[in-house]
RNA sequence: GGGCGCAUAGCUCAGUCGGUUCAGAGCAUCUGCCUUACAAGCAGAGGGUCGGCGGUUCGAAUCCGUCUGCGCCCACCA
């Protein structure tokens, strides 16, 4: 096989990925085995792949990948979630900039053209992925709107309510007037805004609907809602307005006749201590307002325009109106002061539009028994989070989780299941079909023609939350008719969960409790949560920062293997990720030291009769024990999530241990031959170093796992043995290592006294230095002859201690023995204060007699072995001073 | 305001039970090398008062208290 004398990823990965795809090695059945799952977070359908799924997806391949190497029945099941709210908004404005208008349009229309948009760009991602080399088994891509999962949720929605947990009522929700819907308490994002604190004053009626001379003041952000104002209320406590009692007020500019109240809601050091209660327009004011059966008068539409029940400025948009409301009120005298203010305003997660606290008739789920189990399955850790902090987080929100309202005023999603009939009442059933049915129980003689479905779709979360379930049994086992399903009981529960904690409450929990309520066990056993990534200065990646690489463009310019490496070398499971491309060019750089590293293994020169060298029996002896060692480093590394420091043991073993110990040592002079023992161990090292990094770097592993030997049609890395940590001996890394310093000790003499790496350099080594090392520093150090000898003589050259071992490199003229005096008196004074910190510790009875006994002995070690270099160096110095 | 968490080399982070010759890694930096696998490389080197203060202990990066600075989540006083 020709190769390149440069990795280039663009061919070879296109090409494994095909090859997979052709020979369905994603693809699982259930069978003997046992299963590993992954159900994908699902992105949005018509989202494109940015860092963050990069990230995600990068890490659930390589869990993926893993287990299937480690004999499991891998299976990540793909997929898209047809996200509602912002689908709808995309096909909205899609539409809108073709001159139509959503309110023309039925609801059928709409759906049309939204199914034709999803048609076109919907699973783009998906094939986004395939290009970062995720394992995917795509066969069974799912969409959470197609119409076996609509079925699950529509399932879910009848047999929640069936069990009395879904209920219908009057709330005041979060409106996002532009999005036109409701949306939860979570997808609300408060932020601090500048605007104004308007003092108005509103007089005190005469009882005949004419204002007197008296006046109070209240203090209001909103002056656009005071025709909505049923009350005025003050604290009962406070004394400054006990003369208020019993009387009305006047509402400026419309002189409506509004009673005063007392709550103690209301805060006395706050504004003026007068608040104007707005029952229809402010969720505390609406507690305010039932309490004090206060009427509810609605003056915001749906579109957050002023409504015919304000009387004026009806039409107006809510911020123009507080614009004209303030000038009216300064004219009209009602306006005593304007302070700048700053306080938190919601505004809605999708389209940023400022919340309006509107009373809506909206679909709720009981939470508390959910809520309950679903704590309860962290807590007693049947599901583990990683890293743990997120345990504090999760206890918070469910031990104060509120009812989940489950409706949006939009039409792209699962439309509720509730038919109204003419009285008004309704029935909750799976299909018009079984609701007739219902209703004409309750009423007979009527037909579909008087049964009106709601309006109102299910959130998305509200399918999300059955994904591990539904993805394998879109009946759902709630289901009256439900059958055992093959693929549910065989895949679920699912292993691991990759995600952000942002999406915690909105979907990590929600399918806890829906797993937990139709299976009795959980969705899943781990959840890995990510960070979010970021730039190298830390800030988000947005679009209008313009900070945000295309993954593809990344792919493109580095490879596939080189982004993936790039996103897991700083990964730690929680941390934010600060992307830098240089951590790209990392990985390009590691694929190609592995291309290369191939390289030089596949161009030695074989000699059959070649007896196996000394040096080259102890290098394969060493790198085989340092597998060992590493690959049990490794395995302990993914057993605990630790992925980067997985990743990061591997990359140091490939590129340290094996490039520049290895194949330094052994590999021949030019020209000359190998024998063949040595190239047998090499080809089976390198295969399981393949094996090894090939869940992070699929393509180049893949690759050259088919190259190393011949392999037949359908055989792939991808179903190979992960290795085995076979037993090592510490011993043999120990004395490798010895050697390794030595070697970096020559080098550095050689760096100082300017000593080509050509020229050799003889060398001796004092006892205790292992004999079948000498071989390997030779060859590494270009040194010879080394020499393992009882003292130095009286040659002139440069000592340095291994350890407690003493080289010394000779060097004839060329030392300055000055210099060298100077450093081994500074080596010898460190090591005396060194000494003596030792024995000042080991003559404390309080730390002889209360630290371990293997404390105690380090210590003992400690105080031999100093003493041990301190004679060394006395030599080396008087040694020194001889040859002056 | 309530809760959780973080602070270790220029950067990003490890440091598992309080104890190894423990202060580490990768990247970046500096120096010297185009040495026949690799300059996207090789070899060598420098770099830290473990945020401050106090305490517990024979012993603290590690445990406790406190201060400072950051981050996240929840709530929202009109």
């Amino acid at each position: 096989m020709e190769l390149s004398a440069r990795y280039d990823p663009s061919k070879i990965e296109e090409k494994w990925y095909a090859y997979w795809l052709e020979h369905k090695f994603f693809h699982s059945e259930p069978d003997g085995r046992e299963p590993y799952t992954i159900v994908i977070p699902p992105p949005n359908v018509t989202g494109i792949l940015h860092m963050g799924h990069v990230l995600n997806n990068t890490l659930n391949d390589v869990l993926i990948r893993k287990a299937r190497m480690d004999g499991k029945n891998a299976c990540w099941v793909p997929g898209t979630d047809h996200a509602s709210i912002a689908t709808e908004s995309k096909v909205v404005a899609k539409l809108k900039a073709q001159g139509i208008s959503k309110e023309d349009l039925t609801r059928e229309e709409f759906l049309k053209y939204a199914w034709e948009w999803k048609e076109e760009h919907g699973g783009i991602i998906l094939q986004q992925l395939r290009k970062l080399g995720a394992s995917c088994d795509w066969d069974r891509t799912r969409f959470t709107m197609e119409p076996a999962l609509s079925e699950a949720v529509i399932n879910t929605f009848v047999y929640f309510y069936k069990k009395g947990w879904i209920y219908r009522g009057v709330r005041m929700v979060n409106w996002d007037p532009e999005g036109h819907t409701a949306v939860s308490d979570d997808e609300v994002i408060h932020k601090d805004t500048h605007s104004h604190f308007y003092h108005l004053r509103y007089y005190i009626s005469d009882g005949q609907g004419h204002p007197t001379d008296q006046y109070l003041v209240i203090a209001t952000t909103r002056p656009e809602t005071i025709m909505a104002d049923a009350a005025i209320c003050v604290n009962p406590a406070d004394e400054r307005y006990h003369w208020l009692r019993g009387k009305h007020v006047l509402i400026p500019l419309i002189n409506k006749e509004i009673p005063v109240i007392e709550d103690s809601y209301v805060e006395m050091d706050f504004g003026t201590g007068c608040l104007k209660v707005t029952p229809a327009h402010d969720a505390h004011d609406y507690e305010i307002g039932m309490r004090h059966n206060l009427p509810i008068l609605d003056i915001i539409d749906d579109r957050g325009r002023l409504n015919e029940n304000a009387t004026i400025l009806v039409g107006e948009d809510r911020f123009v109106a507080r614009k004209k409301i303030v000038k009216m009120l300064e004219e009209a005298g009602n306006l005593e002061k304007v302070e700048d203010y700053t306080s938190p305003v919601g505004y809605s997660e999708r389209t940023n539009a400022v919340i309006e606290p509107r009373l809506s008739a909206q679909w709720f789920l009981k939470m508390e028994d959910l809520a309950r189990e679903a704590l309860a399955s962290v807590e007693e850790g049947r599901v583990k989070f990683i890293p743990d902090k997120y345990r504090n987080t999760y206890r918070h929100w469910m031990e104060n989780v509120r009812d989940w309202c489950i409706s949006r005023q939009l039409w792209w999603g699962q439309r509720i299941p509730a038919w109204y009939l003419p009285d008004g009442s309704f029935v909750v059933e799976a299909t018009a079909e079984e609701a007739l049915k219902a209703a004409q129980a309750k009423q007979p003689g009527l037909t579909m023609a008087d049964l009106r479905q709601d309006e109102d779709v299910l959130d998305t979360w509200f399918s999300s939350w059955l994904w591990p379930v539904s993805v394998f049994d879109p009946q759902m086992p709630g289901h009256p008719d439900h059958k055992p399903n093959r693929d549910l009981s065989y895949y679920y529960p699912t292993n691991d969960l990759v995600t952000g904690p942002d999406i915690l409450f909105f979907w990590v929990a929600r399918m806890i409790m829906a797993g937990n309520e139709y299976m009795h066990a959980e969705p899943f056993r781990n959840v890995y949560f990510t960070g979010i990534v970021r730039d190298k200065l830390g800030r988000k990646m947005s679009k209008t920062l313009g900070n945000s690489p295309d993954p593809l463009v990344l792919i493109e310019k580095y490879g596939a293997d080189a982004v993936r490496l790039g996103m897991l070398l700083c990964s730690s499971a929680g941390n934010d990720i600060l992307y830098d491309e240089a951590q790209v060019e990392q990985g390009r750089n590691f694929c190609g030291k592995i291309w290369n590293a191939y390289r030089l293994v596949a161009g030695f020169q074989v000699d059959p009769a070649l007896p196996q060298r000394e040096s080259d029996a102890t290098a394969v002896r060493w790198f085989r024990n340092k597998l060992s060692q590493a690959i049990a480093t490794v395995e302990d590394h993914y057993a605990k999530f630790r992925i980067s420091d997985a990743l990061m043991t591997l990359y140091k073993l490939f590129w340290d241990d094996f490039c520049s110990w290895y194949l330094e040592l052994i590999k021949p002079a030019y020209g000359a031959s190998i024998d063949p023992e040595t190239v047998r161990c090499t080809l089976g090292f390198f295969e399981d170093l393949l094996k090894l990094i090939h869940p992070v770097m699929p393509f180049i592993t893949e690759e050259l796992w088919q190259a190393i030997q011949p392999r037949k049609e359908g055989e792939t890395i991808m179903f190979a043995a992960t290795p085995a940590a076979g037993e090592y001996d510490t011993s043999v890394i120990d004395a490798f290592e010895l050697a390794k310093e030595t070697v970096m000790g020559i080098r550095s003499v050689r760096k100082q006294k300017n000593l080509p790496p050509k020229d050799t350099l003889e060398v001796k080594v004092k006892g205790g230095f292992p004999a079948d090392m000498i071989p390997v520093v030779a060859k590494l150090a270009n040194a010879g002859p080394v020499s393992l000898v009882e003292d130095f003589g009286d040659a002139t050259g440069v000592s340095f201690m291994v350890g407690t071992v003493e080289c010394f490199a000779v060097l004839g003229g060329l030392v300055n023995v000055e210099e060298e005096l100077a450093k081994l008196e500074a080596a010898l004074a460190y090591q005396r204060q060194f000494l003596e910190n030792v024995r000042k510790k080991l003559s404390n009875e309080n730390f002889t007699a209360h630290a371990p006994e293997k404390v105690v002995a380090m210590e003992r070690k400690k105080e031999a072995d100093s003493l041990s270099k301190i004679e060394s160096y006395e030599n080396q110095i008087k040694l020194l001073k001889n040859n002056e």
